[in-house]
DNA sequence: CTAGGGTTAG
């Protein structure tokens, strides 16, 4: 909190300080803590902040807290204010809307409300915003039936504002009505539903009001390509980006996407290569569109550049590089991202320091996945169950559970994930007693999404063990329907303690799930002529022709070296 | 010096 104590501090406190003092100070760009603290005293000692009737200095204080990234210390100074006007409630609906905090915008709205404060026709934009993004339609309503209430409804920024929440929360109709109900609208108010059609897929409405509406921006053509782009009518967004007068970096940016989607990673890179300037939107675009397109090579490359280029790269790039790096498995690129991460100041991005965990999971090092893991020091679900994941499926069964319990004793709730990870863990170890301890406790906990994931991972750890009857009583006592992979289990259980009569049980099921893999008709038929029953083998044989399936293949992916 | 709004890209 901010400490009357740090007053002593010059330059500040030397002289009489005035209001036009306190805002130059707050209109500096960048104040530090200790800087925001100085005035905090200041306003406090002159009282500035018990003025009634003008609240502008605190208003412009309290932004400048949610600007520099400490929405907690704006709550505390306006948690101390005695009886704040709208422009203060409206400054920290508006303040945690901007900086993430959504539903704090949201509860902030209410307890406005509740204090008898009236909203302004400032208060509902950015209440609505915060509801538009969590999708929480009930309190939309609730504040569209305050702006019915209040008169405000045919203010249009919160028309606008009403339509793109009722977009978001996918209730398309109240939407529409909202915009048929419009007096006036402007281009963002159409430029809202039509992106909100977009969004649905619904092209041809989009396209209808894209050629009705009377002006267009460079945001509604951005909108109306990008739609085209996501609907897989990437010809038609080229069209258009080419016919749009003056495109923008957004325009340009979104036809890269449009093609990374698609895998044209070379389109994108001459559509890169050409665009007048690039940020690190673009760039990022780029480096994630070469990584999930199979050239991690390339995306370090460009990440080479860009770094060349004096751009500073955001978290969501790191996450593209870091992609990336996972897929080459080099150890030496690994450590440079990590030398990366600290020198950009990422070392508090728990979404980062994740990725980097499942990096060395998937380039096999457990050992500095652990690392990792143990330097985070807010540790979330993410991170728990990326390590016992990681662990499980390289054989360090003991580690899964030991991060477990690292995990509950933090009082981490365990969701599904970890489950899966826990159960694939301990029939990796064999750990039957286990196995079957972890699967009740995941029903026991009540508020676990149990999916055929699980079962398939228990189904394995029982039939691995040999307790094929138990394995397919599981799966009988399943409540809900059992997946191929489910079924696939079973049967490769069936296959290596020779179980002859449930793995033709198993088959049957899994020839109707998948006809299409070859695989189960192998197994099965295997398994008749291992015991000489040649016909059997010869009627699966006649079953997968008769499906139409060829074996194919085997390939390798380990490279050929001389 | 005297508070703030709605639509787009990774």
């Amino acid at each position: 909190m901010c400490k009357v104590g740090v007053l002593n501090t010059p330059p500040l406190a030397r002289k009489i300080i005035t209001r036009v003092d306190l805002y130059r100070y707050l209109e500096r760009s960048s104040s530090s803590l200790q800087h925001l603290n100085q005035i905090h005293a200041q306003m406090l000692v002159n009282g500035f902040n018990k003025e009634t009737n003008d609240n502008s200095l605190t208003t412009k204080f309290i932004t400048t807290l949610f600007s520099s990234g400490v929405p907690h210390l704006a709550s505390l100074v306006f948690n101390q204010l005695e009886s704040p006007n709208v422009f203060l409630w409206t400054c920290m609906i508006r303040g945690f809307s901007y900086s993430g905090g959504f539903k704090e915008s949201i509860l902030f709205y209410d307890r406005m409300r509740r204090q008898g404060v009236r909203p302004s026709n400032f208060s509902f934009p950015f209440a609505l915003k915060s509801c538009a993004v969590v999708e929480a339609l009930f309190e939309g309503e609730e504040i569209h039936a305050d702006a019915l209430r209040l008169g405000f409804v045919s203010d249009v920024f919160i028309q606008t504002a009403l339509l793109d929440m009722y977009m978001k929360c996918s209730r398309i109709e109240a939407a529409e009505k909202v915009f048929d109900e419009m007096g006036e609208r402007n281009v963002v108010s159409w430029t809202a539903i039509i992106s909100g059609y977009c969004r649905f897929g619904l092209l041809e409405q989009a396209q209808e009001l894209f050629e009705e509406m009377p002006t267009k921006n460079a945001v509604t053509w951005n909108v109306m390509i990008d739609g085209l782009a996501r609907c897989g009518a990437l010809e038609a967004a080229r069209q258009l980006f080419d016919k749009m007068p003056v495109r923008n970096i957004v325009s340009w940016t979104t036809m890269i996407c449009g093609y990374s989607r698609k895998g044209d990673m070379a389109n994108a890179r001459l559509l890169f290569d050409q665009m007048p300037e690039r940020e690190v939107v673009a760039w990022t675009s780029l480096i994630s569109g070469y990584a999930q397109n199979g050239e991690p090579g390339q995306a370090i490359k460009v990440f080479e550049m860009m770094l060349a280029a004096g751009m500073k790269p955001d978290g969501v790039t790191m996450l593209g590089v870091i992609s990336a790096v996972s897929q080459l498995g080099s150890l030496h690129l690994c450590a440079w991202i990590e030398d990366c991460i600290s020198r950009c100041g990422f070392e508090a991005d728990v979404r980062i320091l994740n990725a980097v965990i499942n990096m060395y999971v998937q380039c096999g090092c457990i050992g500095r996945a652990l690392r990792a893991f143990e330097k985070i020091t807010e540790k979330d679900i993410v991170s728990y169950n990326s390590m016992i994941t990681g662990c499980a499926t390289h054989g360090y069964t003991n580690g899964a559970l030991s991060v477990f319990s690292q995990m509950i004793k933090m009082e981490v709730k365990p969701n599904g994930i970890t489950f899966a990870g826990l159960l694939t863990a301990c029939a990796h170890g064999g750990l039957v007693e286990e196995g079957r301890r972890y699967f009740r406790r995941m029903f026991d906990l009540g508020h676990v999404k149990i999916t055929a994931k699980h079962y398939a991972c228990m189904v394995d750890l029982l039939g691995r063990a040999g307790h094929l009857e138990e394995a397919y009583e599981v799966v009988l006592g399943m409540p809900i329907k059992p997946e191929a992979s489910t079924w696939g289990a079973l049967l490769g259980a069936c296959r290596m303690h020779g179980n002859l009569s449930l793995a033709e049980v198993a088959a049957q099921r899994l020839f109707e799930m998948e006809p299409e893999n070859p695989g189960n008709y192998t197994i099965l038929a295997n398994m008749y002529m291992e015991r000489r029953m040649w016909d059997a083998a010869m009627g699966v044989r006649q079953l997968m022709k008769g499906n139409q399936i060829y074996k194919t293949a085997g390939t390798s992916w380990v490279e050929v070296t001389d």
